[in-house]
DNA sequence: CAGTTCATATAGCGTTGCTATAGGTGCTAG
DNA sequence: CTAGCACCTATAGCAACGCTATATGAACTG
């Protein structure tokens, strides 16, 4: 059952601990189950980390590295706030992959107390939009710019992660990523894929409908008709949205 | 020391539990403080609320309502995006006046299982984001957006929870919230020319018949309207497609 | 080979959330 | 008035928690 390897006992810690981590579905983990499964006794525990908090903050060290890495791949297209974009979804990815990990690294929130690893993703972060700064393309100055997108990444990873996995909306997110790169950049033609386009036409059909409808306060409705003509508008306005 | 009014011992609990909370600074309080402080021995905080997370939910309940007094205070300004944006206020404002309180609502997130209180402060943001979608100044279904801008909302309070006290700068929060209304929002003064066309579309009269029809309680509608209506839609979407 | 340092184990402390059991309290029925 | 009953609270203690004082072994250094 433990992990016997030849690897040193830190290591093994390490490991024990990352893994039952990703395995706990998020209940809390005891020091007892990791040193039980690394094969070691606990002072071995306390004398490489301290305590546990220390050996967590080990943990998502690690976790972070791999954060960055993911960051770091995308970071090269010439585009600052094209590289935000990916920043943002790769920060979102990886809380969907490892929810566990993720809530210890950004989920552990105490008053006036900041964890180190949001300096470090702010930082990471920051460093990305002065590319664009320089270019002129940033309405803001990088650093609260910095702040103001990843308070909301990390928000929406959050809520996405609070929810149960088939109903998790990845559209928010985009919806969510765009906004706070468009408040924050100078360059006001957006592109993001729209679907406004010729529609003057429709609209004035789509104005007189709804005035119409407001107006009728009168009349009655089934419900079965009225569950039909529901329907058809949600798939309507669903569709639409994408 | 402890709290020996005449109150009965389940509202003295509640009331030392929510005082030992507000007080805590972010460490984490025992039952055995809570007990004490409220005068009484432990089978009486389980017969009563059946174990610790059945306390703090009691707790987080009566700080819900007050959150929503807050909420409800500044709803009616009869123009739906500028309640939002107070709901927004609001919103930071409770948590940085109750930080604990606040990270206990909003903060304990774990996988796959939404707090009933989110559930609850996103209808509330919802119900307000219907008056806009029934006034068509909606972009996106009224649930999809309340999703999204409250999300933003608790990262943005987490955020500022976590720095130090001088150092939050609420013009962030104020940024990230008027970017997210925009967000979803119709009032558009922005892109290519036609501006007092409006940029409705039919996604946007969709969105607001949705919401009307919703709003109507099903008896407002003959049949021979809803059939009529059908058509109009149905002659819309497929103008659409041009 | 003696001394020092690093790394691990034994055993146990104090605190945590929680409960099996029992006793007291106030109500209503006879 | 009293018997019974449901409700509430206290005594005492369990298992699990994070953590540590102390001791023992191993490995390098002089």
């Amino acid at each position: 059952m433990s992990i016997d390897g030849q690897l040193p006992p830190k290591a093994r810690l390490l490991r024990a601990a990352a893994e039952l981590l990703a395995n706990s579905g998020g209940s809390p983990i005891s020091t007892r189950q990791i040193t039980q499964q690394a094969g070691v006794t606990a002072p071995t525990l306390y004398h490489h980390f301290g305590d546990k908090e220390g050996l967590f903050d080990a943990v998502v060290a690690a976790g972070f590295d791999e954060y960055v890495a993911g960051e770091r791949d995308f970071a090269p297209s010439g585009q600052p706030l094209e590289d935000i974009r990916r920043m943002w979804d790769n920060h979102v990815q990886f809380g969907l992959k490892q929810p566990e990990l993720y809530l210890v690294m950004f989920g552990n929130i105490r008053p006036e107390s900041r964890p180190a690893i949001v300096a470090d993703a702010e930082a990471l972060m920051e460093e990305m939009l002065n590319k664009a700064a320089v270019s002129g393309q940033l309405n803001v100055p990088p650093k609260e710019a910095a702040r103001s997108i990843l308070a909301a990444n990390v928000g929406m990873t959050l809520m996405l992660i609070a929810e149960k996995a088939p109903e998790r909306n990845l559209e928010l997110s985009a919806m969510t990523r765009d906004a706070m790169i468009f408040a924050v950049s100078t360059e006001q033609a957006r592109d993001t894929g729209s679907v406004d386009s010729g529609k003057s036409s429709v609209v004035v059909a789509a104005i007189a409908l709804n005035a119409a409808l407001q107006a009728s306060h009168s009349d009655q409705l089934s419900s079965s008709e009225l569950k039909l003509f529901l329907e058809w508008l949600h798939r309507i306005s669903n569709s639409s949205t994408s």
